[in-house]
DNA sequence: CTGAAAGCGCTAACAA
DNA sequence: TTGTTAGCGCTTTCAG
């Protein structure tokens, strides 16, 4: 069944050419309603499908839009990356979806492929690794929209979409304290990037504010692999004087650690009092509930989307628009009651 | 930065032919080595790219698969994809991926785009609600590989990539037999898809093999959908006998079901015992921990990106390897010990 | 081993 | 309103 059919076999078919038969297809302007129906009639009786290697070859464009995220299996990910595929897909944008696996030359790879692969735009939330961005200016240079979410980092004309991480770790670490923490220890991601490296900041200067001296040993950098969750307890273990407040950056790894602390006869929160970041699911289901961060990743997926679809269709002027940052809200639950 | 420099500019430069060039470019063997190097260095040094339209266009094919998942912000899922991405990216492949959001019409839409995008090859897990198949047979017709994974449908010629499902579901009901169920509630998905289906027939055959006969009552098919979770607890508590072993189709439900009956003040495992299904990362986070079946989400990616790989590259021989059934385990946690 | 030239199917500038 | 035609950049057959 089905032979490729093309415009020429419909134009001889009907006696037009085949120039009538593209402009019809594409709901051109000056093409009378007659032939446009009666074309478009007979495109759809003889199973006609628009060969786009064709119509993108002919016009430079793919309809495409290349993401690289770090990770594809993470909560957090996937449903940004479900907001940017509903908006993509509602307007006819497909997306090409790879990811760095948080390693710095899977990325640069990642962004050499999608760049021959002729995307439209890019939009990317940066590995671990990434210090240099030659890789991303390729795309600049050649006037390709890129867009930075989440793990951004500053690179002209580039809009990025985040939230205000260094409040955000404000607010978490001054929440703690209220509770009546005084010794917090700070599990970060990676540092190069601006989410751990803001949302330490932010704790550094809650306990500034609230007059408590910074200890370099109460920041631990970790890849927030769970693997690592061990030496984060043993770390909280031989601490002195006692830690008694835990703001980890991801609650993937703070739940981890609330279930290890339990093993080792802690009780939380009267023990330690816990924070994530990201109001994960689980953190509503670990006993006790996760204090968290909320961070809207649904919604930062659609405003990347329609960001970057505004600017390919000319809509949004991309110097006004920037910068996105969206609210965060800080979740209380059991892990921090006093 | 930057003019598109194409194969014409380098044959110019070096005075050769465009063809010389391409094949060098593709390592072709009947170009001698040493033209072959000359202009793979000054492709190099010019910055050339290969305009990927132009080569799809030209040979009719775009290294290109395409996914349709259900959605991609569920850890099954998107650790399935996560598989799929590493082995397609590792021999350059590219992924188009799209959800249907457990719509058939969107998936029939999404099935048109990634035919109209020209995709070497198709993977699909379906929607709940997919009756019709004609949207996937296009592929079939236009001897585009198609392949299912997880929730599967018998096409012909379509290999199928998922675990024993009715095995599966009869040893996790054995399992809560064993440990003094008498009442079980299954609470299953819909049942149109294999899994589901599957799963409820294994849950069937383990109540005859046992002697207990199976009540229409003790069937609850449901979306799965977190807000379905209230009917579900009400259903329990006006079950008479008393329900007292439950085996529901997914962990994030079966979390959530543990969590409102211990609001209700049922004691886990004591009152009703709880078995999910998929090992999600919650499972292990809950208290009392899930029980559940495990379900190699990331492995099926691999074997099912490297299956339809092979197969595009003629290495595979298609009948033979038409289903693969991956090897499902049984996980006996806290919340189903007598 | 290399070159000439004919597509691949669609778009768009220019003509009519 | 419609047609002619020249690309878009690469691949590939056929000649040399």
């Amino acid at each position: 069944m089905g032979k490729k059919i093309t415009i020429y076999d419909l134009a001889k078919k009907l006696n037009v050419s085949p120039a009538t038969v593209s402009r019809s297809l594409n709901d051109h302007p000056s093409i009378s309603k007659k032939t446009k129906e009666k074309i478009i009639d007979a495109a759809k009786s003889l199973g006609y499908r628009t060969n786009k290697f064709a119509a993108n070859l002919s016009q430079q464009k793919s309809n495409t839009i290349g993401v690289i995220v770090p990770r594809l299996n993470s909560n957090f990910m996937s449903t940004v990356l479900a907001g940017i595929e509903k908006v993509a897909n509602d307007v006819g944008y497909n997306l090409i979806i790879s990811q760095s696996l948080e390693s710095a030359e899977k990325e640069v790879l990642n962004a050499k492929t999608l760049y021959d692969s002729g995307v439209d735009a890019l939009m990317i939330s940066l590995a671990y690794g990434t210090e240099n961005f030659d890789h991303l200016t390729t795309f600049i240079d050649r006037k390709i929209p890129l867009l930075f979410f989440d793990r951004v980092f500053d690179l002209p004309n580039c809009p990025t979409i985040l939230i205000d991480n260094e409040a955000a770790g404000y607010e978490a670490t001054e929440h703690l304290i209220n509770q009546g923490c005084t010794n917090i220890l700070h599990i970060a991601g990676g540092l190069k990037r601006n989410v751990y490296c803001q949302r330490f900041k932010g704790y550094k200067r809650a306990l500034e504010k609230y007059g408590i001296t910074f200890k370099e040993d109460n920041l631990v950098e970790v890849d927030l692999d769970l693997s690592r969750v061990p030496e984060v307890i043993t770390h909280i273990k031989e601490s002195d004087p006692k830690i008694d407040g835990l703001f980890v950056a991801n609650d993937t790894f703070a739940v981890h650690c609330i279930k290890e602390l339990k093993k080792e006869g802690y009780n939380i929160p009267q023990d330690i009092k816990v924070m994530g970041f990201n109001n994960d699911p689980v953190s509503e289901v670990i006993s006790p509930n996760l204090s968290t961060m909320d961070y809207p990743g649904y919604k930062m997926g659609v405003l990347a989307g329609q960001s970057i679809i505004g600017h390919l269709n000319g809509a949004i002027n991309l110097q006004s628009a920037n910068q996105i940052t969206l609210r965060h809200t800080l979740i209380i639950r059991e892990s921090t009651q006093k």
